[in-house]
DNA sequence: CGTAACTAACTGGCCGGTCAGTCAAATATC
DNA sequence: GATATTTGACTGACCGGCCAGTTAGTTACG
C-alpha cells in the first residue's frame, strides 16, 4: 500500500472517529471520509478491528514524535513542556470529539488486548517520560531528593487521565486540573517554598 | 410496577453489564439474567435507553446512601471516609467488569443529555462533599486557611476519575493513586509539616 | 498481459422494538 | 356469591434495519 493510501485512511479514520464517536463508527462512515469504497479498506486491512489497531499505532508514532520534540535542557522546563504536549490540543475544532473516542477505545480495553496494548504503551511512554525528567532533576539537585520519581509519573499520568475523562463525561475544563497539577508539581517538587500560584504560570 | 420487580430488573441490569459490558449490552443479556423475557422489560420500559436512565438513578439513589452513611466528626475522618466510600468496590468479584462498564457509559455523556446529566449529578455529588468538608475544615482550624476548597475538591475528583480510567485501559492499581492523593492531601491541607508518609496510613 | 487497486452489489447475522395472544388476579354486574 | 369483564404482567414469534465482511467483476498501470 502507498504511503498516500496509508494517511488517507488514517486521516479519514480520525475525522470519522471525531463524527460519529468510536461505538457508533462504522466501516462507511470510514469509506465516507476518504476517497474510498468500503470495500477497498477490507481491502487493505483484514477487518474492522485491524484498522483501528494500525491507527493507534499511527497516533502512538505521532504522539511518541511531539513528546519527542517538545524537550528542554531544565528539568522544570522539560516537565513543563510535557504537560504542555499532553494537555495541548492538535486540532482545536474536534479536541473534544477526539478525546471522547480516546476515552471510547480506553473503555474497550478490557475486551481486546490489541486495544490493551497499544494503551498501555501510551501510558508507559507517558509514565517513562515523567519518571525519568523528574529523576534527572533531583540527580541535578534541582528537584527535593524525597520525591519518589515512580510515584510523582503514576500521579500525574493519574491527573491527565482523569481530566480527559471528566472533561468528556461532564465537561469539566481540562485546565483547572493542568493548574492543580502544575500547582502540586511546584510544592512536591521544589525545595524551596516559592508560591505554586506564581510559579504555575 | 412492584418493588420487587424493579430491583429484579435493576439487579439484572448490574450483572449483565458486568457480563458483557455496555457496548455490547442487549436487552436479551439483561432478560436472561432477570426471570423475564425481553419483551417484559419492553413492557416496563420504553426503550432499552429509558431502562438504562433508570439504571443511573438507581445507582445515583444507591451512592447518595453509601456517602451520606459514611460520615464523621472531624473533618480529616470524614474526607478519609469520602475517599473510602470510593475507591472500596462494593462486590469484589465485579469490581473490574463494573467500572469498566460505567467508563463505557461515562464515555457516551457527549451522545446522550440523559446520560449526561446522570453523570454530571454524580460529579456535582462528589465535588460538593469534598468542598464542604475542606471548607469545614477550615472554618474549624484544622485545615489550612489558604486552600481552596473548590480547587481541593476539583482535583481529588479529577485523581478519582484518573485512578479508575487508568485501571480500566491499562490496569494500574487504583490503591497507588489513592495512597497518593492522600499523601496529597495531608501536605495541602495540614498546617504542621506532617510525613505524608506516615500520615497516609 | 498480468497484477494491484479498487467498486457495486450482495449475504448473513444481530438486535431493538412490535404484536397478537395468554393468564391470573382484580373489579364489576346481576 | 356466581358469572362476566377488565386489567396488568408477561411471552414467543416475528420484522426491519444495520453493518462487517465477501465476491465477482472492473479499471489503472508497469
Amino acid at each position: 500500500m502507498s504511503e498516500d493510501t496509508t494517511e488517507e485512511i488514517m486521516g479519514a479514520t480520525y475525522c470519522a472517529l471525531c463524527k460519529h464517536g468510536y461505538a457508533a463508527l462504522t466501516m462507511q462512515n470510514i469509506a465516507d471520509e476518504s476517497g474510498l469504497s468500503k470495500a477497498a479498506l477490507h481491502y487493505h486491512y483484514d477487518s474492522k478491528r485491524d484498522l483501528l489497531l494500525a491507527f493507534l499505532d499511527y497516533l502512538l508514532d505521532r504522539f511518541r514524535e511531539r513528546i519527542d520534540a517538545a524537550d528542554a535542557d531544565d528539568p522544570a522546563e522539560r516537565l513543563a513542556a510535557f504537560v504542555d504536549v499532553v494537555f495541548t490540543p492538535r486540532r482545536e475544532d474536534t479536541h473534544r470529539e477526539f478525546k471522547t473516542a480516546v476515552l471510547e477505545i480506553k473503555a474497550q480495553a478490557p475486551y481486546d488486548d490489541g486495544f490493551r496494548e497499544r494503551l498501555a504503551e501510551f501510558d508507559r511512554l507517558m509514565h517513562d517520560r515523567v519518571r525519568s525528567i523528574v529523576a534527572d532533576g533531583i540527580e541535578r539537585g534541582v528537584f527535593r531528593g524525597d520525591a519518589d520519581p515512580d510515584d510523582v509519573a503514576s500521579f500525574v499520568i493519574t491527573v491527565m487521565n482523569g481530566a480527559n475523562a471528566r472533561y468528556v463525561a461532564v465537561g469539566a475544563p481540562v485546565g483547572d486540573a493542568r493548574r492543580t497539577l502544575m500547582a502540586y508539581l511546584e510544592t512536591q517538587l521544589f525545595a524551596d517554598g516559592r508560591d505554586p500560584e506564581v510559579a504555575a504560570e
